[in-house]
DNA sequence: GTGTTAAGCGCC
DNA sequence: AAACGGCGCTTAACAC
């Protein structure tokens, strides 16, 4: 056996690595020394645990002071058994380890899932932030510097510099680097001890701050949405192998068309700038750093392609910010969709997005390897790919207008909350009472972005760009929308005023502590309203399970569960689905609106 | 090669 | 007085 030692926040520990089955006694006296929560990791081959060539090579186990690093291929039967004991687990990003560990060694995330402490979770509820956000962020490295030890070791960085040293890259490493190579082994375990460790400083903390029970909802909805990503979503692959091709051809004529102009890339926005302004239009936004703009903000106008705008001039249509737009979009579907579909299904064509269940700064939940919360949702070319299982069909339920909702019951704000009540479009009912009965679809849509600007803490000057409406209109509704609903501002006002002169974070209901940069306090709205949304969301997802709708659920989309249900009681189950969102927050009901699709996701918006 | 920043674009 | 919130991902351009 191979004993490696490490200096630890001062004490010396050691890493054990058994060769033979004989150094197996050692680690079942470890198991039995009765530490109430042991660190767990595991080192693989890669993230992509449902595809092929995926391997787990080590699992380890630790505590403050000595861990045990276990070779799968070696000892796969005494990694699981010992995580079929009767004890807590602690681990750093647990939904990855369990996925590991269900599918490549048979301990399924039911079993385990409730047996796991996760730091990962407790770090976002201390503070929410990431590193590039002013936090300490959440990876083991920083949060092991600030809670362990300053001079906790980097394993993942150590580990790269490793590679390099191997002719090994971050891409090729975790798979190619030798499974006896020391620095690896002893990293390896390294992590478990510190994770350890980590829960042994932090998890009080989250105690003592009165977060228990967010941490215990936290934990179990990470187990939901574990089981989740498990079953996945069934990709029609012939017809994204079809789409890729079709879009890749779309792309190919639209860039051709570019390059007649001048524009060989048509990617490059110096190259587009330079090319339109030879052509005699006229830029004038620009980005922050000085640059001229080309979005499609800035092209759609000059192709005339925007419906929602009259051209004000009298010019042509310009035919290179056509191609422009089309070959980008085109391209783009192809490669970060169609493409990043085929690359990442598994053997039997399923795709297991990663549901980040804690992510962003407000706990909204993230989807990512592939984005499935960001597909296209004006064409049905994209969603089209997701197609329900043999026999079944999708569904959807979305909260109705939930971020409004959410602000009418937090700020109580009584004329939104009556109106909501009443069963109101809320956004024609603020045009009318902002420019009378007789106001124009363009009225509705200045008082949806007006409302829209409350909830993201917007001025004038975006609403009216936005909306291309003219600036003092905008000022005016702004002012007439707060008359109509003082409740709104005085609220949002409280919040700021609270973090002027006390902490600088917003509380939401659910006890999350955000905190606020210190210029950009007027985000607080947003960050509670947001978060808010993001907590009913979750409580859905608990609450479908228990009332036995689990098995159909395939995504959380911020304010919609996707789902699939047996063809023939897809309606039963959507209408359920609905049932079990709906909820009254505050005094303020949170509706629901189910759906059934069809056979496949792109169903939903227009596929037939 | 790897990493970073800027710009852009998809969603809620 | 004004202030657009939250993500993931791609390409270009550049630094090391």
């Amino acid at each position: 056996m191979l004993t490696l030692t490490h200096t630890v926040g001062g004490a010396e520990c050691r890493i054990h690595i058994p060769e033979s089955r004989h150094d197996l006694y050692g680690f079942e006296e470890f198991l039995a020394q009765g530490d109430k929560v042991l660190g767990f990791d595991t080192e693989t081959t890669g993230l992509d645990v449902f595809t092929r060539g995926f391997q787990l090579r080590l699992a380890q186990f630790g505590n403050d002071r000595e861990a045990w690093v276990l070779r799968s291929d070696l000892f796969g039967d005494a990694i699981a058994r010992a995580l079929q004991q009767p004890r807590m687990f602690v681990m750093h990003n647990a939904a990855y380890d369990l996925l590991v560990v269900d599918r490549h060694l048979g301990v399924t995330v039911e079993e385990l899932g409730p047996h796991v402490f996760d730091t990962r979770i407790l770090s976002h509820l201390l503070d929410p932030r990431a590193e590039s956000e002013g936090g300490i962020g959440h990876s083991l490295k920083p949060l092991s510097a600030v809670y362990v030890d300053p001079e906790a070791p980097d394993t993942q960085g150590g580990l790269t510099a490793v590679f390099r040293s191997l002719g090994l890259t971050k891409a090729t490493g975790w798979a190619g680097i030798d499974i006896t190579n020391e620095t690896y082994l002893r990293y390896a375990g390294l992590d478990t001890i510190l994770v350890s460790r980590l829960f042994h400083e932090i998890g009080p903390l989250v105690r003592d701050v009165g977060l228990d029970h967010l941490s215990k909802f936290e934990h179990h909805l990470q187990l939901l949405l574990a089981i989740m990503q498990r079953r996945g979503m069934l990709l029609d692959v012939p017809y994204v192998e079809t789409l890729r091709e079709s879009l890749r051809v779309e792309a190919e004529q639209y860039r051709k068309a570019a390059a007649r102009y001048g524009v060989e890339n048509v990617n490059s926005t110096g190259q587009v700038a330079e090319a339109l302004l030879a052509m005699g239009e006229e830029l004038d936004e620009r980005t922050p750093s000085g640059a001229a703009k080309v979005d499609k903000a800035v092209l759609l106008p000059l192709a005339d392609l925007d419906l929602q705008w009259e051209r004000l001039d009298v010019r042509a249509p310009n035919p290179l910010a056509e191609a422009v737009v089309r070959a980008k979009r085109a391209e783009k579907w192809a490669t970060a969709y169609a493409d990043a579909f085929l690359e990442l299904a598994d053997d039997a064509g399923r795709l297991h997005p990663f549901i980040g269940g804690l992510q962003a700064r407000t706990a909204r939940m993230s989807i990512s390897r592939p984005p499935l919360q960001q597909l296209p949702s004006s064409d049905w070319v994209i969603r089209r790919a997701f197609v329900a299982d043999p026999g079944h069909t999708i569904v959807a339920a979305d909260f109705q207008a939930v971020e409004m909702r959410v602000l009418a019951a937090l700020s109580g704000d009584e004329t939104m909350k009556a109106a909501i009540t009443d069963g109101l479009d809320l956004h024609s009912f603020t045009a009318e009472r902002v420019f009378g009965p007789d106001f124009t679809k363009q009225h509705r849509k200045i008082a949806k972005a007006v409302g829209f600007g409350k909830v993201y803490g917007g001025g004038a000057t975006t609403i009216a760009r936005q909306t291309g409406a003219d600036i003092e209109a905008v000022r005016r509704a702004i002012t007439a929308y707060d008359d109509t609903f003082p409740g709104i501002k005085k609220y949002s006002r409280r919040l700021i005023n609270r973090a002027e002169y006390g902490r600088k974070e917003v509380v939401t209901p659910s006890g999350r502590h955000l905190p606020l940069d210190r210029d950009r306090l007027y985000a607080a709205t947003n960050y509670v309203v947001q978060s808010t949304a993001r907590d009913l969301l979750a409580q859905a997802i608990v609450d479908a399970h228990d009332a036995g709708l689990g098995d159909g659920l395939l995504l959380p989309v911020h304010d919609e569960l996707i789902a699939q249900a047996p063809a023939d009681s897809a309606e039963e189950y959507v209408r359920e689905l609905g049932r079990v969102m709906g909820s009254v927050f505050h005094g303020v009901q949170i509706a629901s609106d189910p759906e059934v699709y069809g056979p496949s996701w792109g169903h939903g918006y227009g596929a037939a």
